[in-house]
DNA sequence: ACTATAAAAATGAACGTTCATTCATTAATT
DNA sequence: AATTAATGAATGAACGTTCATTTTTATAGT
């Protein structure tokens, strides 16, 4: 083991318990000492990897952020007929929000609060632009209603993350009968 | 002006810098403090009327939620018409949350985060209930899809939260013509 | 292979600050 | 005069961050 990827070891343990903590307590509530007793490593440590809890926290969301997207678009390809690229995409978000829950609630939480500044956000967006490309090409072929990519995020892809939230709150239990009934109203509201 | 309007007044101004002060800066990162200033009393004030930290947000938490739905089933009354009653349900949502939308922000963020311990939770979500009501009178004369009431207010509901998160960020306008286009694609989710 | 030395990484006690909360005191009301 | 409401300085705990010190790793010489 070089010295490279036992810094990315202590990096990745840093930033796993990061996630974990800020899920359960929320990022104030969160104390540098504790990241660093749960990640087994001392609190001056940690600031050997980030400039700060800020540096951090927006580190952790970009990185989060970016494994979300590539999972998103796994097995997708620009090529794809709209309904099949859409299929997959939506299919992958939903997969990565069920399996990869600590990450997703970790992203909603983020994204639903002050936590991230403006430029950390900014960066996190700019990763779906594939989806908003095949939208695009969906609504000039006719495929797709002709709204604006908001009101079709907010249609199709946003009611996951509730279904998410319901899930881990334990009201809920989604399985797959239910990932294909949401398909099918996720498809249903934003084809033409 | 008599002891318990003079009292109120002074809830007021502490319940109102909360939601200002914490969709801002979050709960955890808005001292007690600083709602003492921006409500014009002082810090030990607060400590009459709340008590503690965790106590004010829930009461601000449940008195938001309580005025949501108070405006969620204005006009509503249970005899209406499936489509009728939903229509004027979710119009008064949506206007909730684009004409109040710092509460509807400070919801948000309280929906998302673990600001809000479980109790305040449970009590946040049995307002909802004639909403559930009216979807399972739909489901059972037929103009409603028979799927759980989850999906039902995921695919509905849920999309005017972020299109008010988008409009609050400044990225997207809300005209009339959005907000009836958006009813449209709701009311297409959940209808049979 | 072993030792000596230098460089890098990691530590954790200490520091200064901020915070929620308290309470002795003052002001307002009855 | 008595009661209630409000104050704000004081308190002690907790926090983010620093840095003098220690530990680990890398390098060089024999």
């Amino acid at each position: 083991m070089n010295i490279t990827s036992k810094s990315e070891h202590k990096r990745k343990a840093l930033i796993d318990a990061t996630i974990e903590l800020v899920n359960n307590n929320g990022f104030h509530a969160t104390p540098m000492s504790k990241i660093a007793k749960m990640a087994g490593v001392s609190a001056g440590t940690i600031y050997l990897y980030f400039e700060n809890k800020q540096d951090l926290v927006n580190q952790v969301y970009i990185e989060v952020k970016s494994a979300f997207t590539n999972f998103a678009f796994k097995n997708y390809n620009e090529k794809m007929p709209v309904e099949e690229g859409f299929k997959i995409i939506w299919k992958n978000i939903a997969k990565f929000k069920l399996q990869e829950f600590e990450e997703a609630y970790f992203l909603s939480q983020c994204d639903n609060t002050p936590i991230i500044d403006e430029p950390g956000r900014q960066e996190g967006l700019r990763h779906l632009q594939p989806l908003l490309d095949l939208w695009e090409r969906g609504i000039n072929e006719g495929t797709i209603k002709e709204v604006s990519p908001y009101s079709l995020y907010a249609f199709s892809i946003y009611p996951v993350a509730f279904l998410m939230n319901m899930q881990q709150r334990g009201v809920y239990k989604l399985t797959p009968e239910h990932i294909e009934e949401a398909y099918e109203m996720a498809w249903n509201s934003i084809k033409k």
